[in-house]
DNA sequence: CTGAAAGCGCTAACAG
DNA sequence: CTGTTAGCGCTTTCAG
């Protein structure tokens, strides 16, 4: 039901033959408008709006170099922390006039890079990404040797401009928040740390806060994957001596796997074992027990990290920014001694 | 601590120079490596890679005409469902080598005519949009004057190409699903009808079915927005005479905020009343109690929208496909004699 | 199999 | 304030 098929594009050509203007003016009219007649610039807006013109960016950005476009790379947006994130990214992006490119790695270094040079491809002005590892990233020594403007979200990085919680900083909170609750032996969970900087940071933060709470060393469980429990591991770690009596897994989306799969192996949450999370995705406040966890506001780093982004292409810094995070006491972290905790706030309620 | 600042980019000629050889090869031996004399399109390439140069798709498409961009319009990305049509169509879209251009609107109309304006100015060779209402929509229109490829994800519609779940039938499926619970009188709940047309083909195959079925006609409630609950509308409602005994919400997001809400109220689910949704997100089996709804896959309407779109562009198709939903019975949904009911299987534990 | 030449749609210099 | 000219980086005829 295509009523046209290949409509023959307008061009600036035409509109400036129909107004009685030279091409220079019609694209004045558009882009500099104050340096027109009024008189003017009005006939050759009227004469435009009647064939529906609009200047083609593609030749506009060839000539200018300024595509208006910024690239976005994520792990994945099944993680609701990152699909705020690029909400926060375009909400930034759009106010500038901007559009933005995005696509997914699934965690996988070798999608990134391909992404990234297909992206690249397209010219965009600059780039927001959240990649497995900083350091010695290729891609990042890639970006910066042709001069691509980038920020990094999510990831920590001084050797990069960032926005990012500070996830030491935030760990320490939760293991604290532990502790105060009566834990002493607390477990980190995560998926494979090669492939996350962040949970990396995180179990780093855990272990420095334990000890200085004197509390046992903290022991690291790596699951196969970020957001999936292995039942076995679990369930090893369940039959251990000295088991733990808190679980600190790396993101919410492990967090309620992990519970999941506790419940599955007949223990109770938070009366035999606690578990809190981190990044505080909404859906923490549906669940019963309600996910203790750190909020890590995407939203918010989605539209730091652009406003950076934008700021190092227009003025040319590139400074990082931190955001700040929230202890999230949800009742999935009990007290050690007793059963269920007491009622605990949450943001949303659910 | 950007190293190198405006790096003058590589371009075809350079390389063509550099190679002993004229543009035009260097282009064939990326384009089209089979015109080439082996020798010679792997000498051209090896000089590429030393100077590692990619050729520059802001030429080649103003030249050739496509730009291998697609765009996808979507109404938030806060909905899991949303974010997972994302991922599907960007997979599907990445196989055939093209990137996509997102943009959110909010259920805006306003903001959806300006993010298609925004997009379009991209020259993107096709699009994929949810739009508030497909009928007598001036953006489709002004699309098909304009002869660009589009197909709508979600919306149904006779005049359009689409991929979507049959939502009159599935939203039967789920009546029928309380029916047979022992509910003879259903509320259904929305947003704004005239922001979406799946709501309102929810609720007319809701009533139909009720009609059907014989069972009380389906009154219907709208909330101000399409996913929380409105508390005094839902505290109204369990004050009417005869009240229902199960909730339908056109959203799971709706439907879990109801949920918040009754119990806020101080009312049990499923015991003093059953809350459906619909759309499946994989949190609903989460809460407690687990969500019951319909699930429409939000990868395969996405990857299936991408799909049609692609053969639009390549060989010119308009076929519609829909996507099939499924019955989730969660707990939330019991039986209208007994409290919980009985344990009912889904496919994600939690 | 390869090269020369033209031009996609637009805007930046430079004149006037 | 407006027009003329040139050319962004690439691909595509058309010749050889």
């Amino acid at each position: 039901m295509d009523s046209k098929r290949r409509k023959p594009p307008v061009s600036i050509l035409e509109i400036a033959r129909a107004a009685g203007v030279s091409p220079a003016t019609v694209s004045r009219a558009f882009n500099r408008p104050e340096l027109l007649n009024p008189a003017t610039r009005q006939h050759v807006m009227d004469v435009a709006g009647q064939h529906d013109f609009r200047p083609d960016r593609l030749g506009s950005s060839l000539r200018s170099g300024n595509t208006r476009t910024l690239g976005l790379v994520l792990p994945t947006l099944s993680n609701p922390v990152f699909a705020d994130c690029f909400e926060g990214a375009e909400a930034r992006a759009s106010q500038s006039g901007y559009s933005v490119m995005m696509t997914v790695t699934h965690y996988d270094p070798a999608l990134e890079a391909a992404a990234v040079h297909r992206l690249v491809g397209h010219r965009l002005e600059g780039l927001i990404l959240t990649v497995a590892n900083p350091r010695n990233s290729t891609i990042l020594k890639a970006l910066s040797h042709r001069g691509m403007a980038y920020v990094l979200a999510y990831n920590e990085s001084a050797a990069h401009t960032c926005a990012a919680v500070d996830n030491r900083a935030a760990a320490q909170d939760m293991v604290a928040h532990l502790a105060q609750l009566g834990h002493r032996r607390i477990a980190f969970l995560s998926g494979p740390l090669a492939l996350s900087d962040r949970a990396r940071s995180r179990l780093t933060g855990a272990r420095r806060t334990a000890r200085q709470l004197t509390l046992a060393p903290i022991t690291h469980y790596e699951m196969p994957t970020h957001t999936t429990a292995d039942k076995a591991l679990v369930a090893d770690l369940m039959r251990t001596p000295d088991r733990p009596s808190a679980l600190f897994c790396s993101n919410d989306l492990l967090a309620m796997d992990v519970i999941s799969t506790l419940k599955a192996l007949g223990h109770a949450v938070p009366e035999d074992i606690s578990v809190a999370g981190f990044d505080g995705i909404r859906y923490g406040a549906c669940m019963s027990p309600s996910l203790a966890s750190i909020e890590a506001p995407g939203f918010e780093i989605g539209r730091t990290a652009c406003h950076l982004l934008l700021q190092q292409i227009e003025h040319g810094g590139t400074r990082s920014e931190q955001v700040p995070h929230r202890l999230i006491a949800g009742a999935s972290a009990g007290t050690i001694t007793a059963g269920p905790a007491r009622r605990l706030s949450r943001k949303t309620s659910c």
